[in-house]
DNA sequence: CTGTTAGCGCGTTCAG
DNA sequence: CTGAACGCGCTAACAG
């Protein structure tokens, strides 16, 4: 019993604790503590000797033991709608580089584009005391009241949302974006449009329907445009279904709820002898990687994923350190590449 | 100071405690334990009451104190090469969906095709006292010795790996995939093979690289495949890049490391004005969402990248439960789709 | 059926 | 400079 040369796993949890080291050290737990985290009064020769064996032992400190006592557990938990779009991966990237260079660690979860789950995972995170959390947002701003008060911890809302200033918002101004592009297919010449829109998103995308229908009204205020609202599993067999629609609609430009949805329709488009963009221009949003590499180039609006990101972390720091924060709201950038030219050519 | 009136934030942490709810109940902390986890001898009177208390001042039970007490976490910590493939995050949604329905917690944390920062990511989930660690691997399977040793948590490895007994590996069968789509393109006529392969995602890149080298050679002896090994930032570009000397080689059709790799050697083609298939043909690998929307749609190898998932969660459960775990090798499926096709029409 | 006591692993007082 | 004692929030004995 009192024989410590087992190296690993002498306690039940199969961890080595502070109170094992203090053991082999022949010193108390609470010097090896001082040890461990340094910058304290402790005799340099000791603190070498412990952190030696610290290491030699396999030692990893507890952090769920030490965010106890602490009360601070240095974690930023993430709900995100799901894994498998590229752009969503992106902006998790963003926030664990900018997480982590200022001490964060990120947790994130998957809702599944389900409302009561990312609530379920909000609070789950909160039993795991979170320091905050970030929701990347797929509803209607009205869905996120009830975090506010059903959480504790600062919450930060990625994505489009109406500016609410009870509640930390970091998003893109797509309607803005969305205007500007209109306005240079305008200039290129198109007169009949298309939205194709998304069931699910319901808040962005009425933002990037409304923001293309206003932008095509004050040009061409008799000029109705054509909107496409597809329900269909994803949002690449979304654009594929629209297509017909589409063409019947007489529309020379879609507007696209996004990169994926507009790849989805040109691939449809192709496969059915309509040539883009000599028949019909289609634009995205997102310029996801993937937009530049097809042929032909989609010509997208371009949303600063990363730095969305990086800004909803900043946020959570504000907030932590008990600022007020703005609403955040990030510019896109027009890419104008091949998938979208003159219907005039026709 | 003996007034509990406060609904909300009672203690320093701001998180109302069972200490709390048992005051304002009047009854002791560890009866408050016992109501709110069910199953054990309690009155129903004052589980109910307790309950109502409870949820009236919002309380969440701290994960962290109760598994410092238990030493369980209920917990996986996933560590993912990066987020921005979705070839990982639908493995990742495999994951979530069986783990969730085993009462488990998934954190996932990217290590951006750092075998270090897999390292790094992977103690740092122990020191969250997570249950077990699953592993989206990129690496050589030495890499990952290092994680038994320093690990004390069950490891999952994901990904083409050496069939090794000391660590759980649950995989696809690549090799074998990559011969029946050789033997499948040699039977439509082809004869001169390129493979265009990644720098990074060394050993599995081998692995399919092999598998067509060997297949070709096994009927044509004498034709030798022609090898890239591109260098380029992501997938997209490293297709792109490839193209001019997959014409130069004269090789009629490429099979490519992944998908992505494919799509962008045909984005590359068609904008060169090379015609997939009927100048080269182009093969993949995953079978990704979008190998499908594209046009040419793409031929390729179906992944069965959810079933991984599982697969790796009940791995996991069964380490846990004590059990050794043999490696589990999955089977790929041919996807005939339209970017091969017999060379001889040329 | 419920209250009491102890301790999970650690940081943080306080003494010495 | 270091040891002893206490408590973070909770569960798990053991009493009553």
């Amino acid at each position: 019993m009192e024989d410590a040369r087992t190296p690993v796993n002498p306690a039940g949890t199969g961890q080595v604790s502070i109170y094992d080291i203090a053991r082999a050290a022949g010193v108390n737990p609470s010097t090896v503590s001082r040890a461990l985290n340094n910058r304290d009064r402790i005799g340099e020769a000791t603190r070498n000797r412990i952190l030696a064996i610290a290491t030699e032992l396999g030692y990893q400190p507890s952090a769920i033991a030490r965010s106890l006592v602490t009360s601070r557990t240095y974690t930023i938990g993430v709900v995100a709608p799901y894994l498998s779009d590229p752009a969503i991966g992106v902006m998790i990237d963003g926030i664990e580089i900018t997480a982590e260079k200022h001490g964060y660690r990120v947790f994130v979860s998957t809702a599944r584009n389900d409302p009561e789950r990312e609530l379920l995972i909000a609070t789950n995170f909160q039993r795991y005391r979170v320091d905050a959390v970030i929701i990347v947002t797929t509803h209607l701003r009205s869905t996120y009241q009830v975090f506010k008060t059903t959480l504790s911890v600062p919450v930060v809302l990625m994505g489009q949302q109406d500016p609410d200033p009870d509640i930390a918002v970091v998003t893109m101004d797509d309607g803005l974006a969305i205007s500007r592009m209109i306005a240079y297919l305008i200039r290129q010449g198109h007169r009949k449009f298309a939205y194709v829109g998304v069931s699910d998103r319901r808040f962005s995308n009425a933002e990037r329907r409304d923001a293309c229908i206003d932008s095509v009204r004050a040009v061409y205020p008799q000029e109705p445009v054509h909107v496409e609202t597809r329900t269909e599993r994803t949002d690449l067999l979304r654009g594929a279904a629209s297509l017909s629609a589409i063409r019947t609609c007489g529309a020379t430009v879609a507007q696209c709820y996004n990169d994926m949805v507009a790849i989805g329709l040109i691939g449809a488009a192709e496969k059915a002898g309509i040539r883009v963009p000599q028949d019909l221009s289609v634009v995205g949003f997102d310029d996801l990687e993937i937009a530049a590499a097809i042929s032909p180039a989609l010509t997208t609006i371009r949303q600063p994923h990363r730095e969305i990101g990086k800004r909803a972390v900043e946020a959570v720091l504000e907030l932590l350190a008990g600022s007020r924060v703005e609403t955040v709201l990030l510019q896109g950038e027009l890419v104008l590449r091949e998938s979208a030219r003159s219907p005039s050519s026709k």
